[in-house]
DNA sequence: CTGTTAGCGCATTCAT
DNA sequence: ATGAATGCGCTAACAG
């Protein structure tokens, strides 16, 4: 029924062997028989058995990508660079040559997940598994996580990291390619304050994951360089962890008006309310900082699409952007730039590195020293920032 | 070095086979025998060869999702529907037990490239296939397509459409659900119609694309009802194929003012710009649109992505909408309500769809009544629609 | 319910 | 440069 190797060996008078090696293109073969073997390729209309080819290699070309939600363009971005950077031009023959199948995996956000996505692709005995975006904190996971990757590194199988941190235990992995996510937020924060902004109200992303917990890092060096917050460290998870020293320092990063008022590590929680990386929590989460704290003259987003909910929240409350609160975001997709008024945000370089991570994956590209680098960020400043009232 | 069956059955004292029944679930097992089984998979840390297993089974458990554009949340949040279903939920164990491993390729819009992934695919003897998004026109790559399904059906490959109309030659498949994408647009002229608007530009989609096509024929049949264009059939390819009676039509469907003119063929194709489905080519198709006809009220957009390049556009030559101009546009994003003001647009069940596909893949789900169903779009009213000026 | 036997289709030695 | 032989790791009949 179906036409296999041998098959197409009888019809090129040839030895199945042979015929393997004019496929696989890595081994010496007379260019008349070669040209034969094709025809009966053609002819019979044979395609390749990809289990029985991997099962009798040892490996398969099946390229896996991981991102945390395909429906968010972030991930859509990289993942379709790195994709094109593996599949290769294809030939256009539909005949499918030597191209690696890459493939892109919806984690959803959930370890367990990702966790069933490795081990499907360990199963597969996976060329190559590219994660994308940031990782959840938890210790269980990180650590199921990093057991998984290393066996798949001592399989045979590549694994590169894009946008996601290198975790502190030493993966194996090819190469570690994360965002100056904490570096991006410092400046965005600073260029606030630099327009005389000083309640700056933060919606972040969910609380357990490093995107999240860098984003907020940067933002909150910006607070307290200016003397605007307390000193806790890390993300708070929530709770009451406040230091109490509530409104009572005396700092004098030049608070502009009459109502600037010092904050202390209470004030720098109040004003950070977590949510999902999505547009109805960016919504819901502004509400609840509006209602917390009305005078906020500046709200900082995850990311730009949790700052559209953002603006809608803000315009719902009968504000203008910017003129009575401004707005920012990070990432800068694409329709950033569409917004009204364009988004002030932090642009990552989602194609460049999407693509780097293909190349690594493919070992087209040498890592880079260490195996880690660090991607910039740039801060893009539009109109949806300008100064406070009164200012 | 890698550990195998084999090697779990000898731990576990039974034969190599039982250990297989216990896996794949799929035989009767002793519930004493299946749990040493299971400790001796866990001991040993056994990940089952997947190849291996899809060579002598003559079936793997990959179900392939293509998708035009994987940076487009359209198709983002299709496959991820779809992929969530097919996926199963997941044991949370990370140890992946009969879950299929749903993954999705991005084929850039390119039919070849469409072409080798389901080579690929065919290769993998993948269980199942949905094809979501539009197909291209072209009748030398249609048959090439259509012959590629109906192999991958005839090799038990389950085929399933998904915002795709079903091709004329009865290609062979499990189901195709598409959009309705005609009556959308009708329906959404219609309401431009209804508001008094006359003069209405048309933003659309690649021209060899169905998705393109029917959106378009829509939109034109709301404007010939009305009166308002020639009779020339399907999507002109750009040419002068006008049918000469421009401007002279004397049907009354009441055009409002003095300067309201009866189209003819000629206008029609004058008001159609074509483009790419993203934002770029809106905002680049839009200037073009208002350099030809300056006097449009209203600009009706290939989707939502491609109306937010067009609002740009607009605002750029210092129209404001809606009050000078009108704008449209088709998908029902989830930006699309964030934008300012907030986009009338038509609304695909896109979830609910993707999920469908997924079951019908996974043959939970019984196909519609001849394989064929068709989704509905409903039309969603919002603040960028407005009666044209002076009215 | 469980063990035995026999391939699945191909890549790869080793010969020639 | 090509052919012959072997086995990759597993599942699917068949027994029992």
């Amino acid at each position: 029924m179906t036409v296999t190797l041998a098959d197409v060996a009888a019809r090129a008078r040839v030895s199945p062997a042979t015929v393997s090696r004019v496929l696989n293109g890595n081994y010496p073969v007379a260019a008349s028989t070669r040209e034969r073997v094709l025809r009966a390729v053609d002819d019979l209309d044979y395609v390749l058995n990809g289990p029985a080819s991997s099962l009798a290699a040892a490996t398969s070309d099946l390229v896996g990508i991981l991102v945390n939600d395909i429906a968010d363009p972030f991930f859509g971005i990289m993942a379709g660079a790195a994709q094109t950077e593996i599949g290769g031009p294809g030939d256009g023959s539909g005949r499918a040559g030597g191209e690696k199948l890459a493939v892109v995996c919806n984690t959803g956000g959930s370890p367990e997940r990702e966790l069933t996505y490795l081990t499907l692709l360990q199963r597969q005995r996976a060329a190559a598994v590219v994660l994308t975006g940031g990782a959840v904190e938890d210790p269980a996971h990180r650590a199921a996580i990093s057991a998984k990757l290393t066996k798949l590194a001592d399989a045979g199988t590549r694994v590169v990291l894009c946008g996601r941190p290198p975790l502190p235990d030493g993966e194996a992995f090819v190469a570690a390619l994360a965002f100056d996510n904490r570096g991006g937020a410092r400046r965005l924060t600073e260029h606030l304050l630099s327009l005389g902004h000083r309640r700056i109200g933060y919606v972040a992303g969910p609380a357990e994951r490093t995107t999240t917990r860098h984003r907020l890092e940067g933002h909150r060096e910006a607070m307290r360089a200016a003397g605007l917050a307390g000193d806790g460290e890390g993300v708070p998870s929530g709770g009451e962890s406040g230091t109490a020293d509530g409104g009572s320092g005396a700092s004098g990063a030049g608070a502009a008006g009459g109502r600037g008022r010092q904050g202390g590590a209470r004030d720098e929680e109040r004003l950070t309310v977590h949510g999902l990386y999505d547009r109805r929590s960016g919504y819901d989460a502004t509400l609840e900082l509006l209602r917390r704290e009305p005078e906020v003259t500046a709200v900082v987003a995850a990311n730009d699409t949790v700052a559209l909910g953002a603006c809608a929240a803000i315009r719902e409350r009968g504000l203008r952007i910017p003129e009575d609160v401004s707005v920012a975001g990070f990432d800068d997709l694409p329709f950033s730039v569409d917004a009204v008024p364009a988004l002030t945000t932090v642009r990552l370089p989602l194609v460049e590195a999407g693509a780097r991570a293909g190349r690594l994956a493919m070992g087209k590209e040498t890592p880079p020293p260490g195996g880690i680098a660090t991607i910039a960020a740039e801060l893009m400043v539009r109109g949806s920032t300008a100064p406070p009232r009164g200012r």
